[in-house]
DNA sequence: TTTTATTACTGTACCGAATCCAATAATACG
DNA sequence: CGTATTATTGGATTCGGTACAGTAATAAAA
């Protein structure tokens, strides 16, 4: 329901699965590459895939999660990540390091569907509507994690914003990166040097944040 | 197509409206407040108001165009907002001060649909689509805008990431302005407290952005 | 006054995503 | 051999959005 896979890990009981899952993958990138991912339905997807169309909601609850199946997984860790950096001085950096980590995740080749397809069919209602339920997920992550750090009493709209911006200069940084083309490199310098500066105004205010209230 | 609206000013020639548009945006106000955004159909809207189905698309692209009736307008004015404040020193309090002309149309009253269902019902796949439809409209304005204010030869990545940092801090604050009920008052200060700390962060790295590359 | 261009409105049909539900198939376990 | 459990399937339905043809209502031209 909310965008990411429904089934993932198998139980150990009741009819085995076909192996659809990864299947239904590759399929769908033959058919991303050959029509684009708009051009494509799910009757499809799941006819190369040799499954049901409903079978298709078993695996994922929308088409297009198949656009975030790379993304997904690195962004299932940044919580761990942020819990990681937690001790290490100001929460800004915590949060700064803690994407990097993320970010370190994505070499130069496999580019996410995503940002393929944003470059390439412009942007569809559904992509935008699954990159901003994504965006909401983690912001909603860095605001706790933020609130936290910075200590009882914080105020709400510092912290907010803050993740909101950092998130943002990330997603800023990904589609650079990703329309950089075959020399792009490691993501990683991409979302240093666009996050820092945020960080970089966001240190005293924060700082300050608990007083102020 | 791009979220806005199909029918805005009156031609002189064929056949006259039955004014729908306002009825119809009033149908819409009505049914979401009985049942919610995600609760009502286009289809009841157009017989509250007393027209056909198709005659709500001859008016609105989208559903999701109700949801953005009075920020809509307001977003328009950004463009011009950002000529006027072009001349006043720094890209970043340019841009800062656009956006507090933007955010001074907004009182206490008369919080945006999109804004209040946001809360009600989490936040639907089509609320999502039709708010990042605006947020990116808005960054490439932002994005070309600071472009040409750092000058010739100004890093992409800069520019792009402080529009988005930028915008994504207003809109932090005004999902907490929306929230902070009754007592909010204007939306001018909050997108003030939330915007200053990124274009404080960013002033030095843009006013750089030209000679690094 | 009649014609014509222009615009508004309606009905019908269609497509695709997503949900719901009932039925069946395949496995493990008692 | 039942039984619980899970996977898969098919059918039906809902809803948003598009396409298209046809009709109605107005202003201006003939």
């Amino acid at each position: 329901m909310m965008g990411a896979t429904v089934v993932k890990e198998t139980p150990k009981a009741g009819r085995p699965r076909r192996s659809s899952r990864q299947m239904l993958e590759e399929a769908a990138a033959e058919l991303f590459l050959e029509q684009t991912y708009a051009g494509t339905t799910i009757e499809q997807i799941a006819q190369r895939a040799g499954v049901s169309r409903n079978t298709f909601f078993n695996y994922f609850s929308a088409k297009s999660d198949l656009l975030w199946v790379d993304i997904d997984d690195g962004l299932a860790g940044l919580a761990r990540s942020l819990d990681e950096c937690a001790g290490a001085g100001h929460a800004t950096d915590a949060v700064r390091r803690a994407l990097m980590i993320v970010a370190d995740g994505f070499g130069p080749a496999n580019v996410p569907w995503a940002l393929t397809q944003y470059e390439l069919m412009g942007t569809s209602a559904e992509l935008e509507a699954s990159a901003l339920s994504r965006f909401m997920a983690q912001a909603d992550l860095v605001t706790q994690f933020t609130s936290i750090q910075v200590g009882t009493g914080a105020a709400v709209l510092p912290c907010r914003a803050f993740s909101l911006a950092v998130l943002a200069a990330t997603a800023a940084a990904a589609g650079v990166w990703a329309k950089a083309g075959v020399a792009r490199g490691r993501l990683a310098p991409y979302v240093d040097e666009a996050v820092s500066p945020v960080c970089e105004g966001y240190r005293l205010v924060l700082a300050q944040a608990r007083i102020d209230e």
